[in-house]
RNA sequence: GGGCGUGUGGUGGAAUGGUAGACACGGUAGACUCAAAAUCUACUCGGCGCAAGUCGGUGGAGGUUCAAAUCCUCUCACGCCUACCA
């Protein structure tokens, strides 16, 4: 009788043996190939889901294979701790942040462990240890003496409901990312990181990342957003109230110039500010426009003319009005435009409105001048420059040159390159986060907290409310005196984004205990991350910090690398369907079941029908949630890793559902049946080795190839369905009882170690049901073997195709001349019957695959 | 509005120019069993046919090719991201 596979026992004992092993600790060895695999760490919000067993156990299969392919395995994890959660939980359950974080951690912990991950623990950080975070207060006084951070009185986003600024970025049509709210705009005093100053070598230095998405980085390219112009000076005609003498504009489409026909700045724009202060008309419509409703109706556009006119630079005796309009942006460019209506959609809806002159400048190569004309539609292509002087005749590029040339040669205007990338607001209003490390003294100086006085500590003893700046309403801790005056100072309240930790943990696992930030060799041995696994939804905040953070930290001297992650895997997500009861409420899937005979889904209390909705991200909302502790209970971590990987590829979503993760269940046994069968059945012959054992071993050959390449592809999907086919084929070739034992022992030991990445605790059980030496944990990839092979006895299938459509397949030897198969078909009556009385005109041959007859 | 992606059996998906539907889930039939579960075996794209077989088939319409799910053009549907960036 075999043993019936036990889970319970199998898991547990063999995630403690390769604990007290050390197997996963790495060691920095120069002799030996590192490989730094990591995925984005977890926040500490309670305990793990769906997609992060997803997201670990893809890490952990890459992980597992490069180290039996003899990498050095770098595979660390740490806790992303602080953020709003744990703020919102303290308010609501009088917990203390740090308590309730750490305790989320050792569930976590706990949780983690359990799925048998193959990671250094030994490494692990979180983010709101003073140890952790007294760093990155020592770069922000570095970037803040090199000019890299700075302060400023901004515009910004703020949460009415998290009391917290957002960055542009994290506010969604309008609302807050984490909230929901809508947003309104607040004027604060705010620090920034000048992410704009490496505007440039972001975008270029995306070319560098060939292990990347195409997608993410159209993603990053797009949001920095690089265009080159032309920014131009119009004067402003003399009006009394007005001290300006120019209006800058920034223009991609100079060649346009002639048919502007009024040009608009921002409500923010410096000029129209100056009006407001004498003109009540103009004053009421800005502050209409500042108010939030009137943000929400985004597509209509707005303006009132300013009374301001500016002279045209190139036409001559005609002058522009200026309008203060709403969708003109004070953060992008100068905050000033010229409208040219007929070549711009936006322009054409304002002219539309407020009557304006449309005038073509641009028209189709096969239009006629007097019948071409523009109603609702911007005509946005290339063509043929009219109505433009000097410019008539020209294609829009040839035009862009000559005004371009012109205007600067005159000293009107100069080339201009602007970027969509703004600069990163760091403060938050909150308590849990990093304290930024700063002191305004009483006679009004601000000043960067000594480094000899870091870490900046939190205070421990607080109350935390909801209400207003938690750290602004500790006075003890606010108040200080700056070390070298005794003068009085107050401390700065605002703590970090917590984007800020996240931006540079990968760097830290390298060295996680060295006194300084980094340790030199530790950091140049490991760095960059060789692969990077985590979801779409970082693609542009998290990253694109990230990568702001490598460089700025490498031009403070840290290092000398310019990039930190080579290669970057983005995974699906997890979803589950969705079940909707008629008392209008979303199901848990635990709690409907399928009727079979009424062929609907029911509810498990009260039978009553179900409606089943598609398959969703699995979220508390939609209440399709399946948690991964429980699955990993009964069915065990071998299960769940297994099911995570089969049918979905990794990069497209994969849909939960309880009979695939059966069919896993049912897999894992029949892998654990099959080892016993070959150990310990008495049906094998121990005869020699025969031909047949030889032709098995050059199948098994096929499998490690396909599995390998499959997983370097990160086609896990594949590999899955590469060991379904290696044990039914196995299985039958057992079945047959040809072979010799020492065949299927060796090919155990082979497939214990293919599986060993995605399913490791059976892998180890059946390594040592063998007796064999050592754990397969500490094995090598199995290796082909050289096998003699026969070429002239060797066949392969090869498909006979009439007018390109098969109709018969036979076998031939593998080194078969197109003569010898044409010989072979011509005798044969099935393809006979095809050619038979028709001419035949070609014979295409593809060794090995193919012969096409044509007729 | 812009960008990216996807469309193949009842379902998840294989096949990136050469045998369409690998592998899995589900389904049907059978074996074992007092019975069930588990396990095993066979079948499972559609039409016609008792069968051998044959015709059709990768969202739709064209095209390139000896050969197209795959390449090109147009079109439809869905999904994701992004959005007044001048």
């Amino acid at each position: 009788m075999i043993e019936r596979y036990s889970h319970q026992k199998v898991e547990g004992f063999w995630q403690t043996k390769w604990k007290e092993n050390q197997v996963f600790e790495s060691k920095l060895d120069n002799k030996k190939n590192k490989y730094y695999v990591m995925e984005m760490f977890p926040y500490p919000s309670g305990k793990i889901h769906m997609g992060h067993v997803r997201n670990y156990t893809l890490g952990d299969v890459v992980a597992r294979y490069k180290k039996m392919k003899g990498f050095n395995v770098l595979h660390p994890m740490g806790w992303d701790a602080f953020g709003l959660p744990a703020e919102n939980a303290a308010i609501k359950e009088k917990k203390n942040p740090s308590d309730w974080t750490y305790s989320n951690i050792k569930v976590m912990k706990k949780q983690l462990k359990s799925m048998g991950l193959s990671i250094d623990w030994s490494r692990e950080i979180a983010t709101c240890h003073p140890d952790y975070y007294k760093h990155e207060q020592k770069f922000f006084i570095e970037l803040y003496k090199k000019g890299l951070a700075y302060k400023k009185e901004s515009l910004v986003n703020w949460d009415p409901v998290d009391q917290t600024v957002l960055a542009n970025e994290q506010v969604i049509d309008g609302k807050g990312w984490r909230s929901g709210a809508e947003i309104i705009q607040k004027k604060l005093s705010q620090w920034f990181l000048k992410t704009s100053a490496y505007s440039e070598e972001l975008l270029s230095d995306l070319t560098k990342l060939t292990n990347w998405p195409e997608k993410v980085k159209t993603m990053q390219s797009n949001w920095i957003g690089k265009s080159v112009g032309l920014e131009i000076d119009f004067s402003i005609l003399k009006s009394e109230n007005i001290s300006s003498q120019k209006l800058k504009i920034f223009t991609t489409r100079p060649d346009t110039i002639f048919g502007a026909t009024f040009c608009a700045i921002s409500p923010n724009h410096p000029l129209a500010i100056e009006i407001k202060k004498t003109n009540t008309e103009v004053k009421n419509f800005i502050s209409r426009i500042e108010k939030n409703d009137e943000k929400i109706n985004i597509d209509e556009k707005l303006g009132i003319d300013s009374g301001i006119k500016v002279k045209h630079p190139v036409k001559t005796n005609s002058e522009l009005p200026v309008y203060i309009a709403n969708f003109v942006l004070m953060e992008y460019g100068s905050g000033a435009i010229f409208g040219c209506p007929a070549h711009d959609q936006r322009d054409l809806e304002f002219a539309n409105k407020y009557k304006l002159d449309v005038i073509p400048v641009v028209m189709p190569k096969n239009e006629k001048v007097d019948s071409f004309s523009i109603k609702n539609q911007a005509f946005v292509e290339d063509g043929i420059l009219i109505n433009s002087e000097f410019l008539n005749g020209l294609s829009v590029e040839q035009a862009k040159k000559t005004i371009n040339e012109k205007l600067v040669k005159d000293g009107s205007a100069k080339y201009k390159t602007n970027f969509r990338l703004r600069d990163w607001g760091i403060s938050r209003q909150r308590y849990w986060g990093c304290p930024i490390p700063i002191i305004y003294r009483e006679d009004g100086k601000v000043l960067p907290v000594k480094e000899k006085e870091l870490p900046v500590l939190l205070p421990q003893n607080i109350s935390l409310t909801g209400k207003g700046n938690p750290l602004g309403q500790n006075k003890d801790w606010k108040k200080t005196i700056c070390p070298e005056t005794g003068m009085a100072a107050t401390r700065e309240t605002d703590t970090f984004d917590t984007f800020f930790e996240s931006s540079w943990y990968f760097l830290r696992y390298c060295s996680p205990r060295s006194k300084e930030a980094f340790e030199k060799k530790s950091l140049n041995y490991w760095m960059p991350v060789d692969q990077y696994i985590g979801g779409i939804e970082h693609a542009i905040l998290h990253l694109l910090y990230s990568r702001f953070f490598t460089k700025a930290l490498r031009d403070l001297n840290y290092f000398n690398f310019d990039e930190p992650f080579k290669g970057l895997f983005t995974q699906g997500m997890v979803t589950h369907k969705t079940y909707y009861s008629s008392s209008q409420e979303w199901l848990n899937p635990e709690d409907v079941y399928f009727d079979q005979k009424t062929n609907s889904t029911k509810k498990v209390v009260g039978d009553t029908p179900v409606e089943v909705g598609r398959s969703e991200k699995m979220s508390k909302s939609k209440n399709n949630v399946i948690d991964p502790s429980s699955i990993i209970n009964k069915y065990g971590a071998d299960t769940a890793r297994w099911f995570m990987m089969s049918d979905s590829p990794p990069e497209r979503d994969l849909e939960w559902t309880e009979t695939g993760v059966e069919g896993s269940y049912k897999f894992i046994n029949k892998i654990w049946n099959f080892s016993n069968k070959i150990l310990f059945e008495e049906s094998l012959n121990n005869s020699e080795m025969t031909e047949r054992d030889i032709n098995f071993k050059n199948n098994i050959n096929n499998y490690i190839v396909r599995i390998s390449t499959n997983i370097e592809k990160f086609h896990f999907n594949k590999v899955v369905a590469n060991i379904y086919e290696l044990t039914n084929y196995a299985q039958k070739e057992y079945e047959c009882k040809d072979l010799a034992k020492n065949t299927f022992l060796d090919f155990l030991k082979t497939y214990a170690k293919l599986i060993h990445p995605i399913i490791p605790h059976i892998s180890e059980e059946i390594w040592n049901l063998m007796k064999n030496e050592g754990m397969v944990v500490d094995q090598t990839w199995p290796i082909l073997e050289k096998l003699k092979i026969d070429e002239t006895k060797s066949k392969v299938k090869l498909a006979i195709q009439i007018n390109g459509k098969t109709r018969e397949i036979i076998e031939v030897g593998e080194a078969a001349t197109k003569k010898e198969v044409e010989e072979l078909v011509m005798i044969n009556k099935k393809i006979f019957k095809y050619i038979d009385g028709k001419e035949v005109k070609k014979i295409i041959y593809v060794p090995k695959k193919i012969l096409n007859i044509v007729v």
